[in-house]
Order: structure tokens, then sequence, then C-alpha cells
DNA sequence: ATGCCTAATGCAATTAGA
């Protein structure tokens, strides 16, 4: 089984794009963020042409997350982290398929740092952290996926004294993704790759994807049983050369099938 | 310290991204 994340930033402005690598890569799942659509702007029609169903969580101009499936519709558990009455942005859906449960999250950016936009990031982290706790004490098998806007470490970053006062690199969002990765979850393009480098997004900037002046911050967490079956882990960096292209590149790993109970 | 680029909104220039 093929899951992916992508970073489409912008779902309509980015769907030929889109429709080109889901031809090419064929994932069997495809967590997506940064739709900057409302809910009624999601290109389903398109999306289901491509052999795809999909659940959509949208919202006008920012933020917005969904997941495709091509092994059945998605059966969504939730949309939107609990923890905030107040958060009214579109940044996680939750859903089971194909035997796994599935959640897409698309976390804050958080700068400028330090500043409300900071403060708004460590909340939802921390919610993110209660959230993933409850999910691995179910025992079931767990995935999630996207935007997370951290580089764990400096093997993360092209150059990573430049970024040390930055919200994608400060110490407390590093130690925030450590919190949550001690309580169980496997970094998988971490674990499949250790010690290389390897970016997930380039910026539009300064010719940054041609200088390789890359950052890591989309990643895919397994639970412990997810962990096991996994057999394959790469980013899909082709992509960011493309033509009207995302900022980030997919980012995709292969399961092994799950093991027959007797 | 800021702009460099890009998308969305909505039709100019602002906001946000990372």
């Amino acid at each position: 089984m093929k899951l992916a994340t992508y970073n489409v930033n912008g779902v309509n402005g980015r769907l030929p794009v889109l429709l080109r690598w889901l031809e090419a890569s064929r994932p069997d799942v495809v967590c997506l963020q940064e739709l900057k659509a409302p809910e009624d702007k999601f290109p389903e029609a398109a999306i289901n042409d491509a052999g795809y169903e999909a659940i959509w969580h949208g919202q006008k101009s920012w933020n917005g997350v969904a997941i495709l499936s091509r092994v059945g519709k998605p059966v969504e558990t939730r949309r939107g982290l609990p923890g905030d009455p107040d958060d009214v942005h579109s940044r996680y859906i939750e859903a089971a398929v194909n035997g796994i449960l599935v959640g897409g999250l698309y976390l804050p950016n958080g700068n400028p740092r330090p500043g409300p936009k900071f403060d708004y990031k460590l909340r939802w982290f921390d919610r993110l952290i209660d959230h993933a706790a409850e999910l691995l004490a179910s025992s079931m098998p767990v995935v999630l996926a996207g935007d997370f806007n951290v580089m764990p470490t400096e093997h993360d970053v092209y150059k990573p004294e430049r970024w040390l006062d930055d919200a994608l690199f400060a110490p407390e969002v590093r130690a925030a993704y450590f919190r949550l990765l001690d309580q169980g979850w496997t970094d998988s393009l971490r674990t499949m790759h250790p010690g290389e480098t390897i970016y997930t997004f380039w910026d539009y900037f300064r010719n940054a994807y041609g200088r390789d002046a890359g950052l890591r911050i989309d990643h895919l967490l397994l639970s412990p049983s997810l962990a096991d079956r996994l057999v394959g882990a790469q980013v899909d960096r082709d992509v960011r050369g493309w033509v009207k292209t995302s900022d980030h590149a997919p980012v995709w790993i292969e399961l092994a099938d799950a093991p027959s109970r007797c």
C-alpha cells in the first residue's frame, strides 16, 4: 500500500500538476494540505475522474486538508483537532481507509516568532500530541501525515544556523516534535534514510530548488504496528521542478500487507 | 532588516506562506 502526503499550495491552481502526479505515482491514499479553497470549490469531479474518492475540509483563501483514496472511500472519523472549539482553521481531517486510520494535518507555520501566530502553533502542537496519544492508546494502525512545518534536526535544513530563530526550527517546536515521536511514532522517511540529506520543500525565492536549498518539513509518522510494515519511503522531488508546481514535493511510503491473523 | 516568488481575492494591493 502506497500512502502519500502533498502540500499542493492551492488545489485548483495546482490541479494539472496534481493530476499528472497522481497518474505517474498512483498512490493508494493521499493526504493533501493547503487546498486554499472553500468547501464548495474542491475539484471533486476531476479527482473522481482520476480514480480517487475524496473527503475534504475546505476554507476560503487559506489552509484546507483532504484525504484521497483509490482503495475505497475514506470513512471520515474526525475533522478538526479536539481541544479548542474557537479554532476555525481547517487543518486536520481523519478517516479510516483500507484498514488504516489516516490523520491528515497541516500544522501552523508559526512565524513571526515570538508572537500570537507562534503561540497558536505551540498550542496546536500540544493538541496534536494529546490527540496522538489517544490514537496510540486505541492500538489501531495509524499514520499521521502532512505538513508539520518543523525541521526535526540540523540534517533537515540546508543552513541550520540561519533558521535557529525561525518558527519552523525553534528549539521549543523541535522539542514538541520529539515529544510527539517519543510517544512511539516512527518518522518514516528518516527511518528509511538515516543520515541522508533529504528535503521536501524548496522556497520559490532565490532559485532555492536549483541550489537545493531545501527543508524537510513534510512527514509521515507511523504507529508501532504500521512501522513494522514500512518497506519504502521517498520524495518525488522531480515534481518540484515541474511548471506551475507547488513549493512542496510529494512524499510517499510503501507499507507491506498486514500480516494475516490465524 | 527587507526583497526575492507564488496563490487567493477580486481586479489593486494586501495577506500569508516558510
